[in-house]
DNA sequence: TACATTTAGCAAAACGATTTGCTATTATTT
DNA sequence: AAATAATAGCAAATCGTTTTGCTAAATGTA
């Protein structure tokens, strides 16, 4: 109801010129100490906040960071998305969340909405792999860009090193004592989850392990695809003595299965996650995984960008951060 | 690095008036379908994108919504946000996401941030009972407000029958064969916990059963507190048959404890959620909940916010959705 | 044919800030 | 005391749209 208080209401009540008030609160030019004062009094008074979009409109930086990620519900994108809002705080950046499938997946239109929106520049936040790579030239991009979590030809990117995580799996495993391992994937499609076999697989075969074709197997990112690769490795092969899942609810699954088979986690069968999810750590028996640097991808993103901006730095450059070994009783032997 | 394209470089290119290009686009005014062709050409081989702050700025309705919610890695929280953006889609409007733990709290701050956007309307996100009652007032509200999961005196609020909730619970147990209930609560001091207590308590009274004050535990929503506190309880009391926690961390701690001291759920004890995790369908056994629609009250908040913004309707209105039980084996007979 | 009506499009003002050229005052130096 | 430099503040232009008053052309009516 009540009318916007603008800046010349304010410099009207302290009887200056609206310049002056704009000088005060962002000293560009010097103002004195006793205007300076009449100047916060009458803003105090009248309750004044400047309008973004003028001040903004004016300086053709808008000072909005926009972020295009596929659903803020996959946990993986909202640790994502509080990292950014921790790099970007109490800077001069505002987030602007827009999810890749209130545009049916088409990034040309969801980046030129950001774009109508002036942002300064985009972090994008997705799994998908060379979702952008075809896309990326019609986009048309005239903002400075940072993709997390998966890289994009020509455009700083923050990644995980899954190939290490899987080598890491693989010693972990045998350093257990596994003998026959096995390997629970993800959907084929994630770079996840192929990155993820590439390093278990290739260390594997520096220690003199086959993993033939029978012991890998693919599947969603699900509890119910680890429980039932579960009992078809198992039926398949009764020797194998340690199971790689490429993530948690996978693991919970496939633990499940295993005690539905009468046999025990981890005396019989070593199982070892990936994600560390809230739940693994209470599973019975708690589950060995990796924890991934999530909000800390995010705020290397929004440092990136922000430095891009700052400084007008856009040479490529792909940042990777490695993810950590969480043991648990799940992989120990008691 | 290249120019921003405006309006007037359309308006140029198409051989027309600024104006009309702006007629051409959101129909104001007619425009012949020959000029019309002519403007959607140069627009499409200009790559122009309207500046969103410039067309809001003179409109002086941003078609921003802000939502202002604590932190989004709470899954409510980044379940309800994506209601929201459900509910938004396809409309003028654009979503501007902060935190307020990013203000350190300070509500008053995080609204004039909001407010120096020039949002057009406001979603409150939040968990903290009464955080905003004292504040409310000095807020200073001019655009309309609207509240998802906690009531504010004078504002529509979306809220969930917690109460009616901890009845159904109540009659749940029983009728599972329950005979000597005891809860485990969330927070003190949040009002979720409180009003499932309270419904809870109410409807065991109706039924002849006495909840005494060493049957009440309060503590955190998690799993230590559901483990400690159940070991603690049926120490206390070997006759208790059933624990409804108040949501499924606790169901889930509280599970592990029982199985621990070597009796079974359901069948010595059952168990009883509330929140439906994504762990609790697989959990061992799998928990019996209930699901709070948490989209569906995004999606409410963003319908009754855009009702207030389009016809200026701003009286106000509680919502109160129901959460649904979803029968497990934890506490059904086997 | 002459008049009224509708349609199409242009020009200019407005939104609320920032930026910059300029003037008037005050402080410093010789 | 006069000349110079520094300071304080104002007025006006600007950012990229939308809105509105107005003119000119096209159409309909008598």
């Amino acid at each position: 109801m009540s009318e916007t208080v603008t800046i010349l209401d304010v410099a009207k009540k302290a009887g200056v010129a609206p310049a002056t008030v704009s000088h005060a609160l962002n000293g560009k030019r010097p103002v004195s100490d006793k205007t300076k004062k009449k100047i916060l009094k009458a803003i105090d008074e009248l309750d004044y906040v400047p309008s973004w979009n003028a001040s903004r409109m004016k300086s053709n930086n808008s000072g909005i960071i926009g972020c295009l990620a596929i659903d803020i519900t996959e946990s993986f994108v909202n640790k994502i998305v509080k990292g950014i809002e921790t790099g970007l705080r109490g800077g001069q950046y505002s987030l602007l969340y827009v999810s890749a499938i209130e545009f049916d997946g088409d990034f040309k239109k969801a980046y030129d909405f950001l774009k109508a929106h002036n942002v300064s520049g985009t972090l994008f936040c997705h799994h998908i792999p060379r979702a952008l790579d075809n896309d990326i030239s019609s986009l048309n991009v005239t903002k400075p860009l940072v993709s997390i979590n998966t890289r994009i030809d020509g455009v700083p990117s923050i990644v995980i090193d899954n190939k290490t995580g899987g080598l890491q799996a693989a010693e972990h495993l045998i350093s257990c004592g596994v003998k026959n391992p096995a390997i629970i994937g993800g959907p084929k499609d994630r770079l996840s989850a192929i990155n993820r076999l590439v390093g278990f697989n290739e260390r594997l075969k520096d220690l003199g392990i086959e993993l033939i074709e029978g012991k890998v197997c693919f599947g969603e990112y699900d509890a119910n695809h680890g429980y039932d690769a579960t009992k078809k490795l198992l039926r398949q092969d009764k020797s194998i003595d340690g199971l790689f899942c490429e993530n948690d609810y996978i693991a919970a699954g496939a633990i499940n299965a295993i005690l539905d088979m009468g046999l025990s986690v981890p005396n019989d069968v070593k199982v070892l996650g990936f994600d560390n999810r809230d739940f693994s750590s209470f599973w019975r028996p708690p589950i060995s995984t990796f924890d991934i640097p999530l909000e800390e991808m995010g705020l290397m993103g929004a440092y990136k960008l922000k430095e891009i901006i700052e400084n007008n730095n856009s040479r490529e450059e792909v940042i990777t951060l490695q993810s950590k070994i969480i043991p648990r009783k799940s992989t120990l032997i008691l």
